[in-house]
RNA sequence: GGUCCCAUCGUCUAGAGGCCUAGGACGUAGCCCUCUCAAGGCUAAAACACGGGUUCGAAUCCCGUUGGGACUGCCA
């Protein structure tokens, strides 16, 4: 039985990398039928907070990255990391450490400075009496020779000697425990059958093989994750804009875009770009993991957004759009649209708009009472030339009582084929007339949509204007 | 510095020794469609980091070089 888990540290809100690590958990868990679990890694008290906690959470839930037990929090377990911990004391695998921070600093500088490696000297190995007035860390024995074999699920086979392997402090002199042992007690703790990680965990892999057995337990598999780089190639981090998934939503986003293009970066099927979440967890297998870390491209993430737009089901984008009505201040909040008209609208405007943000802002000109121009379009189109085309077409339109696209559409060619003009001559004034901007949908079904009374009324305000 | 990982178009990737004249996608350019803008269709430019091996044959296997990344905390 499949058990895999993300474990976020809340320093931050969830973000790229940390979204992609989980959603291949969810993914692999998915496909093998196996349990997802959720736990919060915020033993480091100072930099862990509970806003962050609920925004990993609230981006998880967004990117339906559903879990099936926890969220666990390791600072509800630190009884149990003590118990462990003292069982390694006891077995004389850990050892107590009285150096403080700032004499191991001052070692760390002066090792580097020497250009040998910043490794614990061991000092404390072997003391036979604690030191008086000093509370001490515990430090973890690792063995000092011999190497360690990580069989990766995705990097293959990775040896290490063990001679680079530090003593590494798995209990803080406060009390509290560190990463590298609490993730290996957990993961004993709570039967994790593979460990997928970001590949920035790989160095910490051996040290926590041995932290393994000398608990006694068996060694998961690892699959170690490529990273995620920012176009200049080095880690992304918020220099690179929006890293945050949430930021995502904000910018109209849809949740199974966001998937499909963190899935594609690292993983692929044959090529295939599009994905439903239903395929992903039926295709995904570590075979197809790649191996080397990926650039995130916010122009190809913004295309299958564009996709997704174009797919959904209008009625579908209603409820989606509402929220950005409300904030680009198109409506106001609890203003009630009628739904199949607002549906209408979409389905003309979504092959249009590549985020929600764009959608609302194009829905502008079909909800607003009153429309602004864009002064370039209206040099250009709103002027002498266009007068009569206007008046005629507004005329026309006035005494037209079945106000649809098919019937528009025969207005404007008898007028064209009466003066023997293109279209565009009189469907561009019209469109400016109507949505303020040089480009919309198709002119006679923006008419029909905004409807008799409005079209009128931007006519006539559009010939007043001249 | 040390350890570990990685290396195909600008970017994401296909590629499991002959199917490779290296395929797809984003982006870019052009054309078509067209009331505008899109969407869609077609086309184009664009890559096996370098050097050695192994082999009848290498993008693919091995070694080295170079380049990039990660780790090297009483952070995770």
């Amino acid at each position: 039985m499949v058990r895999v888990r993300f474990a976020p540290s809340p320093t931050g809100h969830l973000h790229i990398g940390g979204a992609r690590t989980a959603l291949f958990n969810w993914l692999y868990a998915r496909h093998n039928k196996g349990t997802f679990i959720l736990r919060i890694e915020d033993t480091d008290r100072t930099r862990s907070t509970e806003e962050y906690i609920h925004s990993i959470i609230e981006g998880m839930k967004w990117l339906n990255l559903d879990w099936d037990e926890g969220p666990y929090r390791q600072t509800d377990r630190f009884d149990v990391y003590r118990r462990y911990a003292d069982k390694l004391l006891n077995e004389e695998k850990a050892y107590c450490c009285y150096c403080s921070p700032e004499e191991l600093e001052q070692r760390r500088q002066e090792a580097l400075a020497q250009g040998k490696s910043p490794k614990y000297d061991g000092r404390c190995r072997n003391l036979k009496e604690p030191i008086p007035g000093r509370k001490p860390a515990v430090r973890f024995k690792m063995p000092q020779k011999g190497e360690t074999v990580v069989n990766d699920l995705i990097k293959g086979r990775i040896v290490f000697e063990n001679t680079q392997l530090d003593d590494l402090i798995i209990m803080r002199s406060d009390g509290t425990p560190t990463y590298n042992f609490t993730v290996v007690v957990d993961d004993v703790d709570m039967n994790i059958t593979h460990v997928i990680r970001g590949d920035d965990h790989l160095n910490n892999t051996p040290k926590q093989i041995h932290i393994y057995r000398a608990l006694g337990y068996e060694v998961p598999f690892f699959a170690h994750l490529p990273m995620i780089l920012g176009a200049d190639k080095t880690r992304l981090s918020k220099r690179h804009g929006a890293t945050s998934v949430i930021a995502y939503k904000e910018m109209g986003y849809l949740p199974d875009a966001l998937v499909n293009y963190l899935v594609r970066l690292g993983w692929s099927y044959g090529d295939q770009e599009v994905f439903t979440p239903d395929e992903l967890i039926k295709y995904f297998s570590f075979d197809n993991v790649g191996k080397s870390a990926a650039v995130f491209n916010p122009e190809k993430l913004l295309w299958l957004n564009s996709q997704y737009i174009i797919n959904s089901m209008p009625e579908n984008l209603v409820e989606l759009v509402m929220p950005f009505l409300v904030k680009e201040k198109i409506i106001t909040e609890g203003q009630i649209l009628d739904k199949e008209w607002l549906s209408k609208a979409i389905f003309t405007l979504k092959e249009r708009s590549k985020t929600l943000i764009e959608l609302a802002n194009s829905l502008k000109y079909y909800i607003a009472e009153d429309i602004e121009y864009d002064l370039k379009a209206k040099d250009k189109f709103l002027n002498e030339k266009s007068l009569s085309s206007l008046t005629e077409v507004k005329d026309a339109l006035k005494t037209l009582d079945n106000f649809i696209a098919t019937e528009i559409e025969k207005v404007f060619m008898s007028i064209v084929e009466k003066h023997n003009i293109k279209l565009g001559n009189v469907a561009q004034p019209v469109r400016i007339a109507i949505t303020g901007r040089k480009e919309s949908p198709g002119i006679f079904d923006v008419i029909e949509i905004v409807g008799k009374e409005k079209t009128l009324r931007r006519l006539e305000k559009a010939i007043k204007t001249i």
